[in-house]
DNA sequence: GTCGATGTTATCAA
DNA sequence: TTTGATAACATCGA
């Protein structure tokens, strides 16, 4: 569920709730998201936060023993800060108590996420950071049209891979590729120069609206570390909109199944080009 | 009981 | 070699 714009959000909210405190205790309900060892994370009691960044959808807290815990949300994953009095939902795994009294709780319905305790210097070598691309945001327009022209791939499963830029998920990928008109399926290789820098302009756009938005939330899943939903779920012009009117030309909204992912775009507007 | 879900990865096929 | 298709991970809810 979580993509740039939310991960994004909840690295601010983390980032003002969490930098300059220290870690006082931490209660371990399930240890099997945990790594390299439940062991290592039992030391984390004492330690300072200094930092927290986002790279793609990976999220970074920085140490002041010189590690970093980085986190991978996956699907379900959530990291929100709370009163300890709070009602612990079901599926809360991790419990950080912090020094101003407040607790991080991480919660994960589906324990696809991870959190992995490193040396801040070896973020770099962990294995789902190997082979990512620039992150969506960070990126500069030359760097994306060349990188798009250096494969030949379609657009919807070049930018959900997350090696030419990472950060887009399924839903930002839809909304991103409507906003440049251009058909999920068209071949990155064949996109004209005006069309990639379009499309460079797009994705900027789209996920900067997001963000200012606090990301999207579908079926209440995703909240900021306040625990507070997005709004840009109400701005989707495809995403989820499957036989609705297209904003662009009213026509309906067509949904493709493409590796197993659901795909909505404007059959009118987004056209293949390039043969 | 069946199906699908916003992420990633291993494996196999083309 | 490159790209795509599929299943798998675990759980919930429609």
């Amino acid at each position: 569920m979580p993509e740039l714009p939310e991960v994004e959000t909840i690295a601010r909210g983390l980032r003002r709730a969490l930098v300059g405190r220290r870690i006082e205790r931490l209660s371990i309900q399930r240890d099997d998201q945990l790594r390299p060892s439940r062991a290592a994370f039992e030391r984390l009691p004492g330690l300072g936060v200094t930092g927290v960044d986002r790279y793609g959808k990976h999220l970074f807290i920085e140490l002041d023993d010189g590690r970093t815990l980085a986190v991978h949300l996956r699907m379900t994953g959530q990291l929100r800060i709370h009163a300890p009095a709070d009602e612990e939902l079901p599926h809360t795994h991790l419990v950080f108590g912090l020094d101003d009294g407040r607790q991080l709780r991480w919660r994960d319905v589906r324990r696809f996420g991870w959190l992995h305790l490193i040396e801040t210097a070896a973020v770099g070598e962990l294995p789902s950071l190997r082979g990512l691309g620039p992150d969506a945001l960070a990126v500069g327009e030359a760097e994306f049209v060349a990188r798009l022209g250096a494969v030949r791939r379609a657009m919807k499963p070049l930018l959900l891979a997350q090696d030419v830029v990472c950060g887009l998920g399924n839903i930002y990928a839809d909304e991103v590729l409507w906003r440049a008109r251009i058909h999920p399926l068209q071949r990155s290789d064949r996109l004209s120069r005006p069309r990639a820098r379009r499309l460079y302009a797009a994705m900027r756009e789209t996920l900067e609206q997001a963000i200012a938005a606090g990301g999207s939330s579908i079926d209440g899943e995703y909240v900021d570390a306040g625990g507070a939903p997005g709004a840009y779920q109400a701005e989707h012009a495809v995403y989820g909109r499957a036989g609705q009117p297209a904003p662009c030309c009213g026509r309906p909204v067509k949904r493709l199944v493409i590796n197993a992912r659901s795909t909505c775009y404007c059959p009118r507007c987004q056209k293949k080009v390039g043969a």
